[in-house]
DNA sequence: TCTTTTTGCTACTGAAAACGTAGCAACAGG
DNA sequence: CCTGTTGCTACGTTTTCAGTAGCAAAAAGA
């Protein structure tokens, strides 16, 4: 499997060569998982298995390939209880949460 | 090329079976050039061809599958004007669009 | 009216990413 | 030791994405 960047802000990234830091973010957070990942990682620090298995499951290598991308980006590092999202990470996390809101709303309007 | 299913929330999605909003939410921002696509759309109503030119020229079965995903998710329509987002997607838009301070903050902290 | 463009989109082939399973080395109890 | 857990790699299959070509319909000239 062919490895794919990692997007930094400053450089250019897939579909993107501005460098500008928010098509770093988008190339970042259209990748499956990455989104799946930050979340369940809201609360508690998770070990690589019990990340896995909050996710129902996907296959190692991607999971161990997302890991590498978010700690490069310094969204994620690991510390004695697993895997935890650094305070960069954490306020990312925490306006994606602010989206659970519009996506209650969503639901609503599309039913 | 096999039909990945539209995401809504609901329904079981890629990566989840709660039928959770926020989790149709994840699948479908974690699909390439969907965030790139509302991004875009941000300002006025673009073509179709205005929309891939915007997007740095993504192939076009590609970006019919995105707006296919879009409509069904009552994000963007078709207008006199060409796509634009609708008042929901409006939304989802401007909290995204909240990311950029974010994002400027995250990329000075890499450096 | 008769070309040209432009537009929205489909078709097809090849490349890349994700899946799924197996398994190994390192460490932790017991 | 023996057993179990953990983090991770390997690898073949399936799914998704990329890239190019092109067509029918509408618009725009001439």
């Amino acid at each position: 499997m062919a490895k794919m960047t990692i997007p930094k802000p400053g450089k250019p990234v897939r579909g993107s060569k501005s460098g500008k830091p928010i098509m770093a973010l988008i190339d970042l957070m259209g990748r499956r998982w990455i989104l799946r990942i930050l979340w369940e990682l809201r609360g508690d620090a998770l070990t690589f298995r019990g990340l896995q298995e909050a996710c129902g499951g996907l296959s190692p290598s991607v999971l161990n390939a997302r890991l590498a991308e978010l700690r490069e980006a310094a969204l994620i590092e690991t510390t004695a209880d697993g895997y935890a999202l650094t305070p960069m990470g954490r306020e990312l996390g925490t306006e994606f949460e602010a989206l659970t809101h519009w996506a209650e709303k969503w639901a609503k309007g599309l039913k």
